[in-house]
DNA sequence: TGTACATCAGTGAACGCGCGTTCACTGATGTAC
DNA sequence: TGTACATCAGTGAACGCGCGTTCACTGATGTAC
């Protein structure tokens, strides 16, 4: 009697096993962009494997089917989020095509800004896991220095195209350099702003429109 | 028996109990001293009170004759972080009482370098908790911001001390402004080269480097 | 193209572990007289 | 100043809970023929 209950239960909730290998890849892109969302607000260390399958659509039992562990996850979401913010600065620069001054504007208008401060899970990675980065390992940091590569070079690119477009001297050495500080100051900017967002609205208010406004003039 | 060993054993080990006051304020001390190196190097989710308390010298039960909570400590750590960084950054000012400029380039070489970005544990809590304090909550926040509110006041006094010294028109707006933006990017500077320093020694040795130089230009 | 069967993605219970917190206990300290 | 006793900081075991991970099970999918 027990056990037909339960063995009726389980068919009740296990009416879908086996999934079309499409299905699958389609499962998994869930479950990172949950990760990503998810380690994005709360850290790593600050979401389980349960509740981000469970934000997924899905049961935990099946994350290791997918995933080797949770770092192997982590991994990916550092990846793909690092992917995915160097293609939206590319995005920026090709929609200026003639006008590096203003691909940097809107760079800057689209980094530090209370949206952006507001909602870290759809945010730039490097500023969700400046801190996690650190303390995940090799891997983890080998993943965020390609971001960072990346967005040094872009920024230096688009230094050096503007420079270019306004007929005004400048070094490779000297475009890499601004581009160096200038990245820093907005992730600078960007996590303080939210470090006292809740408690502060006005400082943290601040602290981006002060940023935004002088790094639009470097 | 078997309670007389039990009972004996207990004697050996708990042979102090019952402490000066004097000690339990030492004992304290040594709890937020062990919590602000651990909550720094690791996140405040990232050690737990057993090893806290027995990098401390202690036994974990004893925890609750000194907080309410972790979070209560947690709060203790932020509140003497920013005060210790307070104290030192009045220390540099006041190790300059004729130069203003001289007080900023030892700030700025202070803050952004190997050394810093190397020993977490006894460095600036704007940086080390930046992520943190925006997830635990505000009173957590209000102790950040006590902090941030700190430096950018400090610094906007000597950028005016330094434009006295040297007579240049600097307007408070605007020293306030230089204050803000210089900060934000000093503790992204250091963020970011924490973010990558074992795995791109030379990246983020760059960031800390590139940083300082144009800091000191500001 | 049809059939027989192995594969494997999902389910949900279970595992061991470490966490924050609570507890009974101890006996020197601190205090009331 | 001395005495009797209550207080309370430390100890270490224990609690409940959530974590990352493992497992037996299911049955449609994918494949070998």
């Amino acid at each position: 009697m027990m056990s037909i209950i339960r063995s009726d239960l389980a068919r009740k909730v296990v009416d879908v096993p086996r999934i079309t290998q499409e299905q699958k890849r389609l499962n998994h892109e869930k479950i990172v962009n949950a990760a990503g969302a998810g380690f994005r607000l709360r850290g790593i260390d600050g979401i389980g494997i349960e509740e981000l399958m469970k934000s997924a659509g899905m049961t935990h039992g099946g994350f290791y089917n997918h995933f080797a562990s949770k770092d192997d996850l982590a991994l990916e979401v550092l990846h793909q989020g690092f992917t995915d913010s160097l293609a939206a600065l590319d995005a920026i620069r090709e929609a200026h095509p003639r006008s590096a001054r203003a691909a940097l504007h809107d760079m800057v208008d689209g980094y530090v800004n209370a949206e952006h401060r507001d909602h870290p899970e759809i945010g730039c990675a490097s500023a969700a896991f400046v801190t996690d980065a650190g303390r995940h390992g090799a891997a983890a940091q080998a993943e965020y220095r390609r971001g960072l590569d990346g967005y040094f070079a872009t920024i230096t690119d688009m230094l050096l195209d503007r420079a270019r477009q306004s007929g005004t001297e400048l070094t490779p050495a000297e475009a890499r350099e601004r581009a160096v500080a200038m990245f820093s100051q907005m992730v600078g900017a960007l996590v303080l702003s939210r470090a006292v967002a809740d408690a502060a609205p006005d400082l943290s208010d601040e602290v981006l429109t002060v940023n935004r406004r002088r790094l639009k003039k470097l």
